[in-house]
DNA sequence: GCGGGTCTTTTTGCATGCAAACGACCGGTA
DNA sequence: TACCGGTCGTTTGCATGCAAAAAGACCCGC
């Protein structure tokens, strides 16, 4: 069964790095942002050496942008980049689905129904809502990465793991986009449950691809 | 056309995290060995500060292993996790393939057959012919994945790039591997010449998995 | 009003001090 | 002998000082 969490929030750097990771993708600090080490440092209540520590984890995680003597800025996502990133994301999680269909344990399976059933009785198009939705489809998506038992697999998934929140809020914000999303979801789970990697490997493919044009779709007609 | 570097060793950081890298991938420290902040400060001339900043970086790299208040020492690789790594390595270097066989320049088409050209004027068994194998090889891959022209799949493939050096002696020193490995190369730019994906991506997923069964080979040989 | 150059301010990157945690060692006890 | 608790040295993690570089303010000439 896939644990809730790895790290337990040992350093100070770790726990600026989560934090700090939790209000770029919340939209805390708008793409472009500069972050300032004072003033994070402040903000987090600690010095200014694991803030840089945090800062450079979370370039690896594609979420920051650092160069050198000039500092941090919260990273811009154009369309290039999003559909870069939904392609590669497809690639890994298709994967990961495929793998977690020949090993996946009951429990896993059933906290992964709890989900959908979750996303059914939000009926509303409130902020909190949407909260809910953006969370539940994380716990989705990070309880079958974990399932697909390979830490290479996540370790890469992290680096396309982040987008901003205003981007999850227009999928979310559309109804036939969550329903779309909860049935592709149900899909994966039959896939599972059924023990066919083919089926949930291209279940997921199509979900994650979706969302890639979706995003895009929305991009397009903002300019 | 894929540019030789990216980094342009910037901060002091960065250095040590190159050179350490290097140094670890070239099995300069053994697996399990702890890497002291003060020693390493002293062998790259600089603090602990920014030698401390370089570990975390090839934590993310998955050379390393942090636990905190404990310090860092030199990722050891079990089969299970070598058959991990390889495995993802097939699934992203055979998408980097097939993206590249669709866009990749002429002259990086070139500068992958000079790749093949020099591995076939090495024929001895010497570490020095040793060593250019391993760069050449190293370069072969690169030069493919900078041409993919995905950033994410450049940055999702750091996750599973290194490996330690002793690990590619043992395949490089088998003559019929390394012609194995030669057919592949010149079988992977034939499909990249024809501006195959199929063939460019198939090529390079046999190629890297055949990496993987002989990995798995000299490893169950020597328990 | 605007561009170029200089000076001030801010911010980064590195070195180092220091407290706390870890682990090795050692003596005592069952 | 095996095991347990205390002590000490070592090492980490964080805070902070400082030099250097960048960003910004300012002024001047045009």
């Amino acid at each position: 069964m896939a644990s809730a969490q790895i790290t337990i929030a040992g350093t100070s750097a770790e726990r600026v790095y989560d934090d700090l990771r939790a209000a770029i993708i919340g939209g805390e600090y708008a793409p472009g942002e500069r972050l300032r080490a004072e003033a994070l440092a402040a903000r987090f209540g600690t010095s200014r050496t694991p803030v840089r520590e945090a800062l450079m984890l979370l370039e690896g995680d594609g979420l920051v942008e650092i160069e050198p003597r000039r500092g941090a800025v919260v990273r811009s996502f154009d369309p290039a980049d999003l559909v870069d990133l939904y392609e590669v994301r497809a690639l890994l999680e298709a994967r990961a689905a495929g793998l977690a269909a020949a090993r996946i344990a009951p429990a896993d399976l059933a906290l992964l129904e709890a989900t959908c059933e979750r996303v059914e009785g939000l009926t509303g198009n409130g902020a909190r809502t949407i909260d809910t939705l953006i969370a539940t489809n994380e716990d989705f998506h990070r309880i079958l990465i974990e399932a697909a038992g390979s830490p290479r697999l996540s370790a890469a998934l992290r680096t396309v793991a982040g987008i901003p929140r205003p981007f999850k809020t227009v999928f979310w914000n559309d109804a036939s986009a969550r329903a779309r999303s909860l049935a592709a979801h149900r899909e994966i789970i039959a896939g599972l449950r059924a023990g066919s990697s083919d089926r949930a490997e291209s279940a997921m493919r199509l979900h994650v691809l979706n969302a890639r044009d979706f995003l895009t779709e929305v991009m397009r007609e903002r300019d």
